[in-house]
DNA sequence: AAAAAACCTGATCATATGGTCAGAAAAAAC
DNA sequence: GTTTTTTCTGACCATATGATCAGGTTTTTT
């Protein structure tokens, strides 16, 4: 009897119907557990849908978004995506959940106290800037959540977040005990980091606007990058002047700044 | 023929319909020109659907905000709003309006040449700081904006913020080449200053979760402030060293650097 | 005080949009 | 090759929501 049939995702692990999602890693929402893989026009299907939401909820957010947008946008009839996402509700969770995964990206890799502040640093902020030039959509669609109250990512913010948080503190900290940067506030310098490089995608418009061009590029990326390399790296002792003469009154321990560096840097003056 | 009056506003300065809107200053888009101030009732109620459609807008952005929505907080009826702003777009626009104009404050007073760097920094991180924290509102309104394409707000970005920022450059460059400070990307750098700054309003609820709080407290604002002026002024040279022994190596002019300063910041390790 | 202008609002309309459904087509299982 | 499951989709429905309007009330003008 088809008019009977199990509408929606019967079951795979790419079913993500109207529940919690978020806290859990690579969840997955549907009924009946695990079973065959998904099969092929599911996965396909899925995916781009998936890729085309991020677009369209990246540019409209959650209630500018139109399911027929999405539809228009993946190359499917609207009731199709209805099939593999009940509501747009749940559409959007399951967006959201596949950009998380990716949202704190390598932070770890280089935010890492076996590495040297410079190192982790300039590594951090190159990795999330590309981030910024290579998923804007990515970027904005989470700033857009964030700017709408942010229940969706409720979860992931004081779950896993969170955790990711503590554990540059700890970083930071190591790091400041080993004599290896100033003193700062270290969730407070993460929460700069993050403004900075997001602000490239998320404000992306409005800095092409000002700088009188249709849309960033490469290079004003490389500004950029240089520009919040040279900011976070102030944090970390001077390399050049420590080693010698070094004024006698010893001010006080874990004092001594950084140079300009980066002196490469374009010319701010003229 | 009370059927056939002018419905909406007749002729004030308060009016506002579909037009261009934000490039002119303090534009009006009514008909009939100039005419006696507006009138009391009308001064009221403009005011107080401003008020309330900026809080609604900025939360919910345009598409997802209803105009219901709007008249809930306004406590008027959803019609008289429709007197007042003919379309939720017009009313959108004249929203925007009023905030640009405050959106630009005083960052002239405190980025200007007749300052020193360290003040003009200083007050115009506090200052921008303060409005992220008394007008969030406005600034997730603005961001909104800017994430949804911004073209709303065209006109104003590549006229009037445009000028502003050259302005702002110009003040840097003239402080880089009185030796006030080292070299940066005038341009990015104040990319970043609005980037951090407003990042505390925009991202208030990210940054409050991973907080562990409800939203963020004055304390959390007060932080947030030193640590974005501890990177800021890492860009001008050091107060401290300078006047003393300073190694002789002379490594070049203008690249001295700024100690940690604002020592009695909450200790970063620990 | 009459007339005109401005203000106000409940009721109503038109449309956009999220979501459903029946039934056909395709694929997989048997 | 038959059955069962899954996929697909045009047509349809229900509701939300932006906007209008008719006619009343208040204010201003004359």
């Amino acid at each position: 009897m088809p008019g009977l049939r199990s509408w929606g995702a019967p079951s795979t692990i790419f079913s993500f119907y109207g529940n919690p999602v978020l806290p859990m890693p690579l969840s997955k929402t549907s009924r009946s557990p695990r079973k065959t893989r998904a099969s092929v026009p599911r996965q396909n299907n899925t995916r781009q849908i998936l890729d085309a939401a991020e677009k369209v909820f990246a540019a409209h957010g959650l209630s500018g978004t139109r399911v027929s947008d999405i539809a228009e946008a993946s190359n499917l009839p609207k009731a199709n995506i209805h099939y593999y996402f009940r509501t747009k509700e749940d559409l959007y969770r399951a967006t959201l959940q596949q950009l998380l995964e990716d949202w704190l990206g390598d932070a770890s890799k280089w935010l890492s106290a076996d590495r040297s502040p410079r190192e982790g640093l300039e590594g951090f902020i190159r990795s999330k800037m590309a981030f910024s030039r290579q998923r804007p959509e990515g970027s904005r669609l989470f700033a857009h959540e964030i700017l709408s109250g942010g229940r969706y990512v409720h979860g992931f913010l004081v779950d896993t977040l969170r955790r990711h948080v503590e554990h540059r503190r700890e970083v930071f900290e190591k790091w400041h005990a080993a004599g290896l940067i100033g003193t700062v506030d270290p969730t407070h310098f993460l929460f700069c980091l993050w403004a900075m490089t997001q602000a490239y995608a998320d404000m992306g418009v409005q800095m092409a606007a000002v700088l009188d061009k249709p849309r960033l590029t490469a290079v004003d990326f490389e500004a950029g990058c240089r520009t919040i390399i040279q900011l976070a790296t102030s944090i970390l002792p001077d390399p050049v002047a420590p080693p010698p003469v070094q004024d006698t009154i010893k001010t006080r321990p874990g004092r001594r700044r950084t140079t300009v560096r980066s002196a490469r840097s374009r010319r701010a003056a003229t």
